[in-house]
DNA sequence: AACTTTTTTTAGACTAGTCTAAAAATTAGA
DNA sequence: TCTAATTTTTAGACTAGTCTAAAAAAAGTT
């Protein structure tokens, strides 16, 4: 299999999870924002993933995984989320503290590290964000019956499944709320104006703006 | 603390496992070798490592860590034996297995994982080659009472206590003839020409020739 | 359809780490 | 101690990845 450099690696994960709430091709500034850098640095990048059949890329019009790309980005998104959940069932870290560390070993090479650690965690699902995690063979096992908070309807009871975001600052905040996976909350209220849902959880009430609320998923009871 | 490349933490690893067993400073050329590099490279490095006060160096004098780049050097090893002691106790790796893998572990950055890294295994004195792992501190427990095998005496019995050498072909040899940690050995007889050490062990004799007797440390019973 | 704004690419420069080839310093030998 | 051999450093070049500034293409607006 293809040897890649960090960065390439880096650039390969970024462009798959745009994919996966855009229709078409990623844009060349969208990526260059998503990975705090220039736009002319992504187009440098974009010529030698393509170069590297990663990626299929023609000037102004943006880029698109092939197979091959899409086949690394999950081998590092599986990489990324083991570990996590390492971080946290083994060494008892919490769900806020190991995005950082994981950027760092989702680059070790070792199928076989990857394959023995996941054994060694009992072939977990998700990771301790609810993410799904990818299997050895790259494919992700749908979560069902999910959706975003934002979509939830009022009167609903659910359970919290998992957070889309994973930076510390958000989950640090969902922590002083009390909000955890697993954690049962009723939607009391939304406000048409703003999108804004009122949440009932461990008996008190939590406004959670639209931006946050998207950032949920839940499962409807 | 100073926040290094992994380039430069392997240049720091390298000069102290040098200096373990020279006087003096290190050579250019010497550090070269150790790292399959050219000494030209070598020469650059040391100056990017002697201004950011790692190391003393001065122009065709060598050079030596300062206690900076000591600490450096022993958090490294630190992390590298604690690696290989996971890989090994937790993930089912051989010893002639994780030393490549642990070589990537070892630059990962973070003080907290470390230690809890140690932690979760149970605070070991020595990583699967027998080689002491540096504490917190820095501070290295001298193992006591060893002696490597080139040193023995013939009519010795003894337990094997480590290797000095961790590259998977010397592994891997020692596993084909059936030696490992805690194997009891008989000093059976030397050959006062070329050094070699005849050994009786799992009720069978094996000759080891004076460089690889300099790799294997025991503890004479 | 022409003009303006935005997006994207090119051109050229910079840093880190490496290399080769040549020059300089040190060490060794007679 | 003078010369030869060895070691080490310098000089200049290369790759990967980044940047700024300017040019080119695409998209939006009247």
């Amino acid at each position: 299999m293809l040897r890649l450099t960090q960065s390439e690696e880096n650039y390969l994960k970024a462009i798959f999870t745009l994919s996966q709430d855009t229709e078409g091709a990623i844009s060349t500034n969208d990526l260059a924002e998503k990975m705090l850098t220039k736009a002319s640095s992504v187009t440098d990048m974009l010529k030698k993933l393509c170069e590297k059949e990663l990626l299929e890329y023609q000037k102004y019009q943006g880029c698109a995984l092939t197979n091959s790309g899409k086949a690394h980005a999950l081998a590092i998104i599986r990489k990324h989320r083991l570990w996590e959940t390492f971080l946290v069932d083994k060494l008892n870290f919490g769900w806020d503290e190991v995005h950082e560390i994981a950027e760092q070993l989702e680059h070790i090479q070792s199928t076989e590290l990857t394959d023995r650690l996941d054994e060694f965690l009992g072939f977990p699902k998700v990771d301790p964000h609810g993410e799904p995690i990818p299997g050895k063979d790259g494919r992700i096992e749908s979560v069902s019956n999910r959706i975003l908070l934002s979509e939830s309807l009022v009167g609903m009871k659910a359970i919290v499944m998992g957070v889309e975001d994973d930076q510390t600052e958000f989950l640090q905040y969902l922590n002083k709320i009390g909000l955890h996976l697993g954690t049962p909350i009723d939607i009391a209220d939304k406000l048409s104006f703003d999108g804004s849902v009122l949440v009932n959880m461990n008996g008190k009430q939590v406004q959670f703006s639209i931006t946050i609320a998207k950032q949920i998923s839940i499962k409807p009871l």
